[in-house]
DNA sequence: ACCTGAACACCGTTCAAGT
DNA sequence: ACCTGAACACCGTTCAAGT
């Protein structure tokens, strides 16, 4: 499909990855698949690529790459409102070009560091915008399907560190702090706040009753014509 | 695992199925794997389903059965809003017994049968609390997520009938009414009431906005700490 | 009626080998 | 440095064959 002058590179692989599953969704693409369409031997991607799932990792970086280029394009003035609103509506338009990501973000073994950086933007918007770190925390959870179209838990502890040790667990927080501040200061304030520690900082229980009296209550108002 | 006494019946394999997925996954649920937990030949398998597909077809019908007992389990009187909470918080238990469930609802071609059966019953709490119709589509947008953990637009018109014989469909709206009365009235009202037919009469878009829009209210307010 | 064995096309991946 | 061929374990599925 593609010429077969220029020499393969981890970015063809996985643009031509995209054009696949794009064009034949997620179960055709496939190793064997994607080398036949770059013109080169199947075992050829493993010198590029660490395998299959390092491919969907990959893939799902790219989609929230596209996803971060299109809030970009369209970033309204006036106020957090608009512009998370605005973001939404983009993220929308991206998934809407690629209907397998919801799935494949969905089902990564762990969260693409490139969603970090784009809950980082999103809670660094909240915060100028007047929210406390408790809400911020709150709409990201409750915005989360709109933003990415799936349901997920971030930050489960296996995720978020790796590290048992205490040091490296401190050592992993210094460098997130550095590439996701407003993440890592909404972490710090809600383990501060954390009542119970034993559920964990980020209680899921909480933000699903929280989300679902959201829309309750704006259902309830609807109801009553307002 | 199982005693391989009794003869294998579909209902045996449909739950060996459930215990393989929540023991180690739905990449680990194989048709061989499957078949030597039920200690069988993989073969076997295609006498009572209808392949791999219809194995996870009947995997999804599974879940939505759970969840139908679950909520009928926990019913509290008192209205719509109760009644809802309560849906979305036992479907909520379910997903969290089976979390490969979300990405097998949303990753399933066709809609399982059961799934129209869940949301005719939820449609018609909504009626029964005083939604239009219009309101009760667009909650059901709303709540699609909390209800079912994953995101889909229903009823494409591919697969709400099948047929593209004006005969056929209106067949199949018939036999719609008897099972889920409340849908079809549903589909019916906003069909009529359609502006752009074209669109579909299911404008994801609007929906999606709705909801949006829904969350940013109910964020905005819970800023100003009402 | 219910189950099986052998066979086929396809998959991800390893490894030694080519240039 | 970059790519390949042969091989391995695994997958879904068919079909003729067993009981």
């Amino acid at each position: 499909v593609t010429t077969s002058r220029e020499p393969l590179t981890r970015e063809r692989a996985l643009a031509a990855a995209v054009d696949l599953a794009d064009a034949e969704g997620l179960k055709a693409l496939t190793m064997r698949r994607l080398a036949a369409a770059l013109g080169v031997e199947a075992m050829s991607l493993y010198y590029h690529l660490p395998g299959k799932e390092g491919l969907l990792d990959g893939l799902a970086s790219s989609v929230i790459a596209e996803m971060e280029q299109e809030v970009a394009a369209d970033d309204p003035a006036g106020g957090w409102r608009p512009r998370l609103r605005a973001r939404c509506l983009a993220a929308r338009r991206v998934m809407l070009r690629h209907p397998w990501a919801p799935a494949l973000l969905g089902t990564r073994p762990s969260v693409p560091p490139a969603v970090y950086a784009y809950f980082d933007e999103t809670v660094g918007l909240l915060l100028a915008g007047g929210f406390s770190h408790r809400l911020a925390h709150r709409a990201v959870h409750a915005l989360g399907t709109m933003m990415l179209g799936f349901v997920q838990e971030l930050f489960t502890p296996a995720s978020a560190g790796g590290s048992t040790d205490v040091d490296d667990a401190e050592a992993d927080l210094a460098a997130m702090a550095a590439t996701v501040p407003h993440l890592t200061a909404m972490v710090a304030a809600e383990m501060h706040d954390a009542t119970d520690p034993t559920l964990g900082w980020c209680d899921s229980q909480t933000e699903f009753e929280f989300t679902l009296d959201l829309l309750l209550d704006g259902l309830d108002r609807a109801r009553s014509h307002v």
